[in-house]
DNA sequence: CTGAAAGCGCTTACAG
DNA sequence: CTGAAAGCGCTTACAG
């Protein structure tokens, strides 16, 4: 391996100033610039890594901290962050904390170690236990600490669910929430209510039923249900609104399991566009979570190198499918 | 950030000493090890990642390259070599080359530049054109160049599910292979053939019927349905088998079409084990491919660096579900 | 068994 | 604008 001397000497030039030209450094006059490229060419010359992270004290590394790559959000989301970060010549280093504080802890203060440039979390835990460090450190999808957070616009794309049924003509429609223990299903929960009484009035009233589940396909299936199950069409919900698309698909096996036809008899809507959502029968209206906004969105903030910086939340689109239809 | 120097300064030692503690050196006697090792504790000393890579060029870190982490299986294998190399104390690099062979030429380069201790890649490309390194290098579930290769015992798995569908009595069936440019097609076909061949005689002749086709869902059902349809039942396979999951979904899809009911009157496999091979209806007997050990030994090919080894085939477990009964 | 010292390949003040 | 030189924090022959 050629090394940055051995371009000097081809170059005939002082190490520095190849190092100068590495850096583009503009002060480098251009015929000895072009000498020096000249040489790293021929040379097939390649900057040891290693040696500059010494020096710099960091690395074109950024580390990405997530619960579960096997999680199929999680794993767009790191391809897309990948992508991000290799059009700025970066790496990825992958980290998993299993769902597990502790592995958290230690999986990010090994990234620390490998002197990252900066780092990304899908937090596990609240973060409250982490040290203040100088690498810029962003939570992405779930809050991590006092970092900034970039993140769906829960809130907005509820908004949305919301207009869609109600330009439908539903006025009887049930929320399936997901556990208010957690920041998501809040805010998700309070967009569509929020909306749905700002839409209702006493010409035109909307009747609405909150129910709080788990995020799960079974949790789905079980509350759609007892929300359906021996009552008859005008006192059930015409519209059932899930708050993810796990719940969503639940509701359609038990309309389909009490023979209620969707769309015709009932509309449902699910969120975050898992890759589910568009093969199962009928394929599910919901909002696809901007992943790649999401993503460019966090590698920026790295580069930025803005620690202090606000929150942020992303839009996301709703796809409209065949799961809803006019009341 | 305390140094080495600060450890050797604090246990009244020099910097050597402190290092061949670091590297678990025995011949460091026992008191000046523990004056060593306090000191350290006491520092909360981390060594520099980077300067030891320098210095040994070379760095705890393995590169992993698949052609896209969004795939399941992909991602499954990224979590446990991830797994097994955090066990090492090592970290692991990750790199999608999106199916595009230039791509997967660059992102290899790239972890070669970043002087990682070793390279798992899920190949993309045939990887011919790749430059002879001295870091390890071995390719997981598809072969890349002269390295070599891990991956499932195709062949052994098929053979199982021969002889799975031959001792509920089976005897006229059907085999939907992959397409036979690809190695793991053939070897998926040739273990089920032969084996099949193997066990039909004169007395208890076996009539296999076998298709190609793509390994995707809708080939399954195209070429499931040209199986099935339009034929009294005593004309039609009892059996069909599929060589990846996809397709055998695709066969369960086109049965129910036909209202032929499985198991009962058809039973159908599948290879992989993906997830939705236990989600569906009725679940599916499938081989699983043994995610596990192909990591952990991709994991120790790279860390016995012995890249000169020869290819192994891990055999994968058959698991038995609600898509095969008696013939 | 331990210490003193060279050196890995860069970057970056500091001169000029 | 360019060169000479120090130094980043380790590891590892080399002595003793």
């Amino acid at each position: 391996m050629p090394t940055i001397k051995d371009v000097a000497r081809k170059a005939g030039v002082s190490v520095g100033t190849v190092s100068r030209v590495l850096a583009k450094n503009e002060t480098v006059k251009h015929p000895l610039k072009l000498r020096v490229q000249a040489a790293m060419e021929e040379l097939d010359y390649k900057p040891n890594l290693a040696a500059r992270a010494l020096r710099t004290n960091s690395i074109d590394v950024i580390g990405l901290l997530v619960p579960d790559i096997t999680n199929p959000f999680f794993a767009q989301l790191a391809k897309n962050i990948e992508m991000e970060a290799a059009k700025r010549g970066h790496s990825v280093m992958l980290a998993n904390s299993h769902d597990d504080p502790e592995t958290e802890r230690l999986q990010l203060s090994a990234l620390l170690d490998r002197a990252v440039c900066g780092i990304i979390v899908v937090a596990t835990s609240d973060g409250s236990e982490t040290k203040p460090t100088d690498v810029p450190i962003v939570s992405l999808d779930r809050r991590f600490g006092s970092y900034p957070l970039l993140a769906t616009d829960h809130f907005d794309g509820s908004q949305k669910i919301a207009d869609h049924l109600y330009s439908l003509g539903h006025r009887r429609i049930a929320y399936i929430a997901g556990p208010q223990t957690m920041e998501v299903a809040r805010q998700r929960r309070e967009g569509f209510v929020s909306r749905m009484e700002a839409l209702s009035n006493a010409q035109d009233p909307i009747g609405l039923t909150v129910v709080e589940g788990q995020f799960d396909y079974d949790s789905g299936e079980e509350i759609g249900r007892s929300l359906l199950a021996g009552r008859p069409a005008d006192k059930r919900p015409t519209a059932i609104a899930a708050a993810s698309d796990q719940q969503a698909i639940g509701v359609l096996r038990s309309a389909r399991d009490l023979k209620i036809a969707v769309p015709v008899e009932l509309s449902v809507t699910g969120f975050d566009d898992i890759t589910l959502a568009s093969l199962v029968v009928p394929r599910l209206t919901t909002v696809r979570q901007p992943i790649e906004s999401l993503a460019a969105s966090a590698v920026s903030r790295i580069f930025k190198d803005d620690t202090t910086a606000a929150d942020e939340a992303i839009a996301g689109e709703i796809v409209v499918r065949e799961s809803t239809a006019p009341a």
